[in-house]
DNA sequence: GACTATTTTTTACAAATGATAAAAACTACC
DNA sequence: GGTAGTTTTTATCATTTGTAAAAAATAGTC
């Protein structure tokens, strides 16, 4: 066989890397390594749902504890004040999406989940799970070492907004998310790096 | 029994309070509340220690995963880069220290903790802990109920960086902390705030 | 109480970011 | 392929925040 567009068979690779990526066992797996029979506890409460781009999957106003793992597509989280809202965080395959204050608190949240993307999700019943740490202590760890790592990257963006401007804060996102950037229109990027979406226009002219 | 001031009582009385509070045991139960059996696995793992002001109880640049329990005193903790320091928590009586980059990733983290008081502390071997928490299923829910509260008030200090300017961030500091203002100096204030030392005082001559 | 070191405030100026509005570029859809 | 709606860029000006250096206030020590 001969391939005289190597872009072609990247392309192949990278479709069946995704693909293996996105089953529910290994975005739970990439957490946490769980014993065959807890993933399977956690397996038995997971169905696959889709929505359409621009459905609100999660809303701040009431209370929300399922959670949602990413099959295909890209979601972001965010607050709203008057008439602006920020986006804090963004979601894509693989990762896990909850209102966090929600679950942690079974209280009303500040957070919305807005879908950026027609998206396929796996969804977990939010009882289901909190019974199931209560019953299964493979599935506690894993449910501390999630918020564990979600926490240390919250943190460190929290000290990336001291240490680097606006510049370098979209250089770093460039660099680490730079699928991001043609996925996500760029007003939720500029509140994503806490600037406004003209100074993040200003940043990308002075680049280039 | 006849009291001309009443202050005296009142500052019996909160050193009663605070005296029970710090007690290792509550400051267990108020991260969440624990069967008898598992809390004396936890307690069997604190000593107490005392350190001076100005300690550098961990240091960004080892792995430290000893966590500690503050039972008197406050702590800092800050992150460098070149010559200068943020500072991104505080932390007072009844709060949990650690790294938390250290803790979650095994590996050198970003964080230093200073002692900005003489402090009394409850130590926890990290290892002992680590043991716990794959063997005790109620610890292992402790452990994640702390790093998800944990994650809720930093998301919320994220969010608030872009909803509310400096003043109002102080002005919030201010009311929901005010002993903080007491017991801490301005610089350390000021970089938790996401502000210079300059920009604060002039945030506080504009306030009076 | 005087001296030193540290912390906080003040001042003047520079740089970064925000607000607003309008133009340009891009999308979606009939 | 033209039109309406949305997103991004550009321009101007105002405001906020940072930098640097000096003065004032405070704390610590002999």
């Amino acid at each position: 066989m001969f391939f005289t567009d190597y872009r072609f068979l990247e392309t192949i690779f990278t479709q069946i890397f995704l693909a293996s990526f996105m089953m529910p066992e290994s975005i739970l797996n990439s957490i946490y390594q769980l014993p065959e029979d807890s993933k399977n506890l956690l397996l038995n409460g997971i169905s696959e749902v889709q929505h359409a781009k621009g459905v609100i999957l999660l809303k701040a106003d009431k209370v929300e504890q399922d959670i949602y793992f990413i099959k295909k597509g890209i979601v972001r989280a965010f607050a709203t004040n008057d008439d602006t809202d920020i986006t804090f965080w963004f979601g894509t395959e693989g990762e896990t999406v909850l209102s966090m204050k929600s679950y942690v608190e079974n209280a009303k949240g500040y957070e919305n989940i807005e879908l950026l993307e027609d998206c396929i999700l796996y969804k977990l019943n939010a009882r289901y799970l909190q019974q199931l740490f209560l019953e299964d202590i493979h599935i506690a760890n894993w449910g501390r070492k999630f918020a564990e790592q979600e926490l240390v990257k919250t943190e460190e963006r929290l000290i990336s907004r001291q240490f680097r401007n606006a510049k370098e804060r979209y250089m770093d996102l460039l660099a680490g998310n730079p699928d991001l950037l043609q996925r996500v229109q760029l007003g939720h990027i500029a509140s994503y790096l806490g600037i406004t979406q003209v100074s993040l226009s200003r940043i990308r002219s002075e680049i280039r």
